[in-house]
Parts: structure tokens; C-alpha cells; sequence
DNA sequence: ATTCTTTATCGTAATATTGCAATATTATTA
DNA sequence: TAATAATATTGCAATATTACGATAAAGAAT
């Protein structure tokens, strides 16, 4: 009834579904694609270079600090939000590990 | 409101933020780990992996069949689902490129 | 101390998601 | 063709998400 069922599932799969969901929504892939292009990581940059007014932006860096994807630092009067690499390492030995298992089936399949 | 604003981002940001929603459920993620250790991708064999009931398993597979990450062809009477590799692959090569990216900038951040 | 700047939170409306029972659909088999 | 089997769809309730205006909080600058 519109919660998910988290207990039926596996630690992974519940870490790998949180980190997918996070970056489930266009806004959040740009934050994260932003900051790879960036040095300085300050939030109010973030909010310029997204359509969406402040708070929307707040809530979604907020999501995607819960995910682990970035962490926050406060940095003077502003905040510096900034990727967490190890967790993107996560997501790509994921998919990586998918693909080498798709190549070996070598899909016989439909 | 409620409704995502796809339309203030590119292409590419909608595309993987599709299939990353799709796969932002654990009952989507154990579909797709099932399907990758079985040869026969027969639907009523997933119905009985997963612990929810038939229509809430057939919603997350039309889900991931919507975003493109499985397709379903008729088997007789059954139905039989599978992984579209290209779409891994695409996934798979996004997460190395922010990998990389992530390498180069070498976190001076936070 | 007051004002300004920056970010977060609250409140609220619109929409989407999750889950399942009941039912429909479609193909197979008797 | 009727009964069976496998999936999909419908309808509905509970909850979650998205978005934003208004406001709060906290530090910086005057």
C-alpha cells in the first residue's frame, strides 16, 4: 500500500535499490554531473544552474545526501556538497559485474 | 505538482534517471539478479521468486519493461522475460565515465 | 545589533508509487 | 467448446514524491 517491502529483500539489493532510486529523478543525475564538472561545490551555484526554485533543489541535494551519493561541508556562510566516490565505485563494480554475467550467458534468450 | 519536470533537462539526463528509477525498487533489483542466473525467464517462475503478490510482480515488470531494461516475448502460453544487454552496457559505461571523471578530479573536495 | 546572504524546513497541493483482491484476457489442453 | 493455466488489468487504499511559497535558522558583513 505504497510502502516498499525492504525486509523481504537482500542488504545489496536494498543498498543498490536506494542508491538507484536517488538518482531516479533528471535533477539529480544534472546536480551530480555538475559537480563532476566543478572544483567548488556550493550549494547556491547548484540552485543557479537548476531549473527548479531553492527549495526543490534543497530537498533533492537532501535525497541524494541520504543515499550516500554526495556529502555535505559547511564552508563559511555556504555549504559544499561533494560526490562520494567510493559509492559511485559501488554502482560501477555493480554494473560491471551485470555485464560480465550477461556476456558469459551470452544472452540464448528471446 | 508532484509531476517530474522532464522537460528542463537534456535527453541523456532523462534517459539514465528513467532507468535508474526503474531500477530504484529491491523487488525490480531481485527480478533482474533472478534473470541473470537462469537460462528460462519465464514469468510465473519470478512470480514464485519474489515474495509479493502476482499483480504487484507483473506492475514491476511492466515497469522495467517501460524503461527498456527487460523486454517479454510469448512463450506458448507463458511469457518469457529478459535482460536487454545494450541497456546494461549503457548504464555500465555511464558509472565508469563518472568513475573516471571522479579519478581525475582527484576529490580535492571536502 | 542589524542587515544581508545562504541554506533548510514547514506547509500544502498535485501527482506517482506500492500493494493486493478481484477480474479480465489469452493461449493451451482436455 | 469448456475447463485450465499464465499474465495482465482494474480499482482502490495507503503512502511517497515533486514542487514551491513562506518562513526559519545561522553565519557574514556592515
Amino acid at each position: 500500500m505504497g510502502a516498499t517491502k525492504t525486509d523481504h529483500f537482500t542488504d545489496k539489493q536494498n543498498e543498490i535499490a536506494i542508491l538507484a532510486k536517488a538518482l531516479g529523478h533528471p535533477a539529480r543525475i544534472a546536480i551530480i554531473e555538475y559537480l563532476l564538472t566543478v572544483d567548488d561545490c556550493i550549494c547556491g551555484d547548484i540552485v543557479n544552474e537548476l531549473p527548479l526554485a531553492q527549495p526543490t533543489v534543497s530537498q533533492h541535494l537532501k535525497e541524494l545526501k541520504n543515499s550516500g551519493l554526495i556529502k555535505g561541508s559547511i564552508e563559511g556562510n555556504a555549504i559544499c556538497y561533494c560526490i562520494d566516490e567510493k559509492v559511485f565505485q559501488k554502482l560501477q563494480t555493480y554494473f560491471a559485474k551485470i555485464s560480465t554475467k550477461l556476456e558469459i550467458k551470452n544472452s540464448k534468450c528471446c
